[in-house]
DNA sequence: CTCTTACATCAAATATTTTTGATATTTACA
DNA sequence: TGTAAATATCAAAAATATTTGATGTAAGAG
């Protein structure tokens, strides 16, 4: 944990970022598909039809939830799956957004306080 | 909890609101303050000092944090007191963020199992 | 190797947020 | 009532973020 001043700055910092990337409505309902799936993860075009947005658009949402560290991705061939970093959420959310933007079908313990 | 798709939409954009609140360094630092201060509550012109910070943009800051509910403002006299709105931050924030941004002397139970 | 599909990146246009300096409002007090 | 101190609000300027359409790249199919 952060003790003295620009140890806390730095900490606000990665906070910033962190928040910049859930403040956005697309980017919390890219978030909520991926906790949500049924699939651990997405590929690129799936994630375009159900948000019915342009593929650029997506790329840059993406890539801001990426840089946050908020999201993971792997790559099969042509096709980029995206999936949500449970760690991460768990470390920021109250359990009680655990519903909307973690997953909670692989077995990770911290979830399990979440009645959802 | 939202179940249809509008109720979901207007879940994102309330948290939305709430979490450009806190993308932004400075208002991290400012909820930091007021909820590490021996005191419960800080007028504005401490704020001020120790954010050393022009005082419209204070002000708007401040302004920024309230709408979206995360903290209340007391007027005494010609001064403003601001405290940190405990129980929505305990209802956004994972208990490892307990120690930065929610106050912990006034006996909320929910604070208890966080050890900062 | 060429073509196609899936995705990322880029630069310009647009939209939103933040800062700044000035002015308004509220309260207390002489 | 007049004045000063504390804070809020406003409008213009500056800074950032998002959108858009075009182009680049990488992988698989033929």
């Amino acid at each position: 944990m952060a003790t003295n001043l620009q140890e806390l700055q730095a900490t606000f910092q990665q906070y910033e970022k962190i928040f910049k990337a859930l403040a956005d409505e697309k980017r919390l309902k890219l978030l909520n598909l991926l906790a949500d799936s049924k699939e651990e993860s997405i590929c690129v075009c799936d994630l375009e039809e159900v948000m019915v947005m342009a593929q650029s658009k997506l790329s840059y949402h993406l890539k801001i939830l990426m840089q946050a560290g908020l999201i993971q991705r792997e790559k099969r061939g042509t096709l980029h799956y995206y999936s949500i970093n449970n760690e991460v959420m768990n470390h920021i959310l109250s359990e009680e957004l655990c519903c909307l933007f973690r997953r909670s079908d692989n077995g990770d313990k911290t979830n399990v306080t979440c009645g959802c």
